[in-house]
DNA sequence: TGACAAATTAACCTTTTGGTACATTCTGTT
DNA sequence: AACAGAATGTACCAAAAGGTTAATTTGTCA
């Protein structure tokens, strides 16, 4: 329904890169938004410059296109605390930074949450097809180790903090306040989702970390 | 396959409330295990005594189906942290009592965790249709309302305690707990999920909300 | 006991949906 | 310029899936 009453009537150029990342784009969009199962492909490609065609081409199928999306949701999610630089500060405050930010990252990013969401209701079996993605995941652990040794060192941190269980205790606010956000805020009203109320959230969880990990 | 060499060939009972809970047992197992709409009616009933026209008599559809498989889920969840009698304890230690609980009993119902993810991924919708849902969800917010003014009262508790902040803080860490172990536990190994790992997280839980609340 | 409503069964239907076959165009190489 | 292989568009398909129709059985009450 579309153009070119004088152009010619058959022309396009190949572009291998651009197709894939136009289509990872909205599939990241519409998986996201109604989950996997509820996911259309051809709602995908409705979306998309391409064809249906090319989801086959290039991601085998469904499953394979929703672990590529998948894989690039974690690669951001982590590219972005990568960039922390949390050497560069003191131990306690290196981890409120993380944790602030952390907080604020998964908030502007939602659909990342949700696709790991909905992949946990699928039992994670497409991120077992990964291959990348665990090598990312590690990064997160080992600058927490260096950042707990380096507390530890200092006197500021207790000498029994677990590294993983921190990870994990920022994730779970984090996590659960874009996951949960629809539930919650029908039950309970969504004062906890103004901006007033966010920042209120995001400073509980910086003093619940830091009170979790300092040396009485 | 089964029965009635000599038997009457048909024979059947009616037993209306019988099979609307036999279909919703079924219902809330095929759903916490596959999603809304990865769910299947055809397993659903084959996993059933009935047959599939009962689901849409008295269900009406599946959206209708999974509506009343969350009410449930909310109802016994709820219906647990109600029995737990936090009036006859000091405030500091009810407060210590219910985050334990909470934790014991999402990791112990995991399924209704997961109906309330999924229902997340669909933004609410199946929620937003309930009439009961949000009077039972009202109460724990009450409890805890009541809670904050007896510690508030005797001076164990900060003024400005939020009763609504410390359910997200609970609720946060017990979902997160369930809804995200198949990812977290792939990526980062199991140590958190084993017993004593759990235990460990329970005890982080119910010192970092005690933490939060005590008057410094 | 007979009639009427409620409950239940079994077979069937329509649309949706993921996936494919096949033809066509593009592009680098010789 | 011609060939080969990669990339793309179009039309199509078979199966799955939600839902329905129609007929049968069971219970109840006058």
């Amino acid at each position: 329904m579309k153009r070119n009453e004088g152009e010619r009537k058959s022309s396009w150029k190949q572009d291998p890169e651009g197709v894939k990342a136009d289509i990872l784009a909205v599939a990241t969009s519409v998986f996201a938004e109604s989950g996997f199962s509820g996911a259309r492909i051809d709602e995908i490609i409705r979306r998309t410059k391409s064809s249906k065609r090319m989801i086959y081409y290039y991601f085998g199928d469904k499953s394979g296109l929703y672990a590529k999306v998948l894989e690039a949701a974690y690669a951001r999610l982590r590219k972005g605390e990568g960039q922390l630089d949390l050497q560069a500060l003191p131990p306690l405050d290196a981890l409120a930074k993380l944790a602030a930010f952390t907080f604020d990252f998964h908030r502007e990013n939602p659909e990342y949450i949700r696709l790991i969401t909905i992949e946990n209701i699928h039992h994670g079996k497409h991120l077992k097809q990964s291959e990348t993605i665990p090598k990312l995941n590690s990064q997160i652990i080992t600058g927490l180790e260096e950042l707990c040794r380096r507390g530890i060192g200092e006197g500021t941190f207790r000498e029994d903090v677990d590294p993983l269980e921190l990870h994990w205790t920022i994730s779970a606010f984090c996590v659960f306040n874009i996951s949960n956000r629809a539930t919650f805020s029908h039950l309970y009203g969504d004062d906890l989702f103004t901006d007033a109320g966010q920042e209120r959230l995001r400073a509980r969880l910086v003093s619940m970390v830091l009170d979790a990990v300092r040396a009485s």
